[in-house]
DNA sequence: TTAAAAAATGTAACCGATTGCATTATATTT
DNA sequence: AAATATAATGCAATCGGTTACATTTTTTAA
């Protein structure tokens, strides 16, 4: 079975008498061509099953009409629905994606952006794996104009658009009404530090903490990588505390360590909300599995993906300087579920 | 600040004071050039700070370096273990991956089909959407002979490569689990005949209750999307039916279906699985944490992709035809959990 | 009717790496 | 030392679009 001969420009413009130039332009849809014409090349490219080689392209015009992406992991719901929102606004504008993941991992992450590099992405879309320290593999990109959108896990940069919800405003928001509730020594599940998104909802928690006159115990934060395992270990860490100071409450970072440190919990016989309440971050399916049912904040990351493409090809349009927008807030609300009802459950 | 210009092989040539046609040689460590040349070429690449130019190399070789992946979806564990794996083998043998999720819909499997075809992948790696009724979208890659390989939702190909695992065993077994367990009325959440997965483990399921003379009854089969709402309606299908009909187990062909059915009946004041016990199918994260944890079974997505990568790239190298490998069969195993413990927890 | 302006198309260089086919430099044999 | 084999490098065409600039065709203005 021999390989099929490919079409290119060559064959349409012989095969209508016309010059190659201007089956490119008519397939661009240059107005300088005649629309008559412009008409007649379409058709016959699709006749003749044509397809542009993007490399010959690429290559000429120094565009790749594609976007890479670096994201942490992709086994998440919301780092999946990040990514279709990324894809049907990129798709409409006529963009590929290129994902990676760096798994968490910082060096991963720098290997995820060189490749991008070399694949000469006209645009770049990140959120910063757990342990990344800074931005220095993304310099080239800077050095050549290429711009960048973080996305949920930013870094502060001048020159870059960063999307993300009022991390501290939901931590916040959560923190209170479990203070509403009644708790009085709240723990919290906290991630690194050098992430955004953690460090706001530290920030959040403990904002709440001061407005209700709650004095802040550094005892109550336990750090980690909010993995499953991360959250078995502060459920443990609780059940070896006196009475006197464990905690009423847990607000966690994310919903896999919250949800991990309640079924630890339960096992070894504490009830849920009555001896502790529990809220989460990010209304991940499980959170909506556990018992009892989880509260949390949520928030789409559809609309998050969606808004970073956006940005981003405004940018590549010009239509957007960078400068301009630098930070893009989208909506967060917290569900209320049974885990923090402790009032209630009375 | 104004873009860098790019360094390319005549840069080095010109600074080496030799051809480019040797630095390209040089920089792929082609045996022809002099050992001592090579190495001068590759220090004045680094020190120059030089990048291959893909489309330029792509244009010129009809290689890309890039195998494209079309997965149903991305919010999956199983999918983003599969990817890891696959990212793994490829970047290790120096090809890059495209990512695509179909969500589930034929129409867009065939767009980004098209996309990848157009992208010139020289690879494909599939594993079909729930509704795909055939695999015409693949033709143009048949006929260009680029080599295809689908793993998990599988086509039945002559001259494709299959990467699964026996689901037709895996659902004998669980099935032959509950039966053991005394389960008598044992329904099943199918998903959609089409693909290959489902059906196998209907098949399995068929062949269990067949070898313990148990007639097959059609009416406990829910065929479905196999979605959260696909399981809370197979519940209200039980809990509608009379005493007497009612299943005394359920086998789901995923966790998810089954987990929400649980719930449901749960709700309702079932006791599983004293009233009715689970098995799934996938290891999700939830089956550990619905209660009772799920039985389920258990396979290796990462192995999946390495495997499926593996067998691509040697199609490429040539080192393995299509003709020989027709399919991977890898390992998996059921895990026993409460939700099935049906003797036991009397 | 002719000059000038506008529209449509063509010419050819270019993007940067690859590679078949020389050609030159070096090593080996007689 | 001459002849031959081998190793190393160079030349130049090529991949398939793109685009600045030139040229031709058509339209409008004078």
């Amino acid at each position: 079975m021999a390989d099929q001969k490919e079409i290119t420009i060559y064959d349409i413009a012989k095969h209508l008498n016309i010059s190659a130039a201007t089956v490119s332009r008519g397939l661009q849809n240059n107005p300088a061509i005649n629309k008559n014409t412009r008409k007649r090349i379409a058709d016959t490219a699709r006749d003749m099953g044509y397809r542009s080689n993007t490399f010959a392209s690429s290559l000429r015009s120094k565009k790749t009409n594609t976007l890479g992406v670096i994201v942490p992991r992709l086994n998440s719901y919301f780092v999946a629905s990040v990514l279709a929102g990324m894809e049907d606004v990129a798709n409409k504008e006529g963009y590929n994606l290129i994902i990676s993941q760096s798994l968490e991992n910082a060096a991963k992450e720098v290997a995820n952006a060189d490749t991008m590099f070399t694949n000469r992405v006209d645009g770049l879309l990140v959120s910063l794996a757990y342990d990344s320290e800074n931005i220095d593999h993304l310099k080239p990109f800077f050095r050549k104009n290429i711009p960048v959108v973080f996305f949920d896990r930013t870094y502060p940069h001048s020159e870059s658009t960063s999307v993300i919800i009022d991390n501290f405003k939901a931590a916040y928001d959560i923190t209170k009404h479990l203070l509403d509730e009644g708790c009085m020594r709240i723990m919290h599940l906290a991630g690194n530090m050098l992430r955004n998104v953690y460090a706001e909802r530290l920030r959040g928690y403990k904002q709440a903490l001061s407005d209700y006159n709650i004095p802040f115990d550094k005892r109550l934060i336990f750090l980690s990588k909010l993995s499953e395992q991360s959250g078995t270990e502060a459920a443990e860490l609780i059940l070896n505390m006196d009475e006197a100071e464990r905690p009423d409450a847990v607000f966690s970072a994310n919903d896999t360590a919250a949800v991990h440190c309640m079924i630890r919990l339960k096992a070894a016989g504490l009830c849920i909300p009555e001896d502790i309440a529990f809220a989460g971050f990010n209304n991940d399916p499980i959170s909506k599995v556990v018992e009892p049912n989880l509260t949390t904040v949520n928030y789409s990351g559809y609309h998050i993906g969606e808004a970073a493409v956006n940005s981003l090809i405004s940018h590549l349009n010009g239509t957007q300087s960078t400068k301009t927008t630098n930070t893009i807030v989208l909506r967060s609300d917290i569900i209320i579920r049974a885990s923090s009802l402790k009032k209630k459950s009375l």
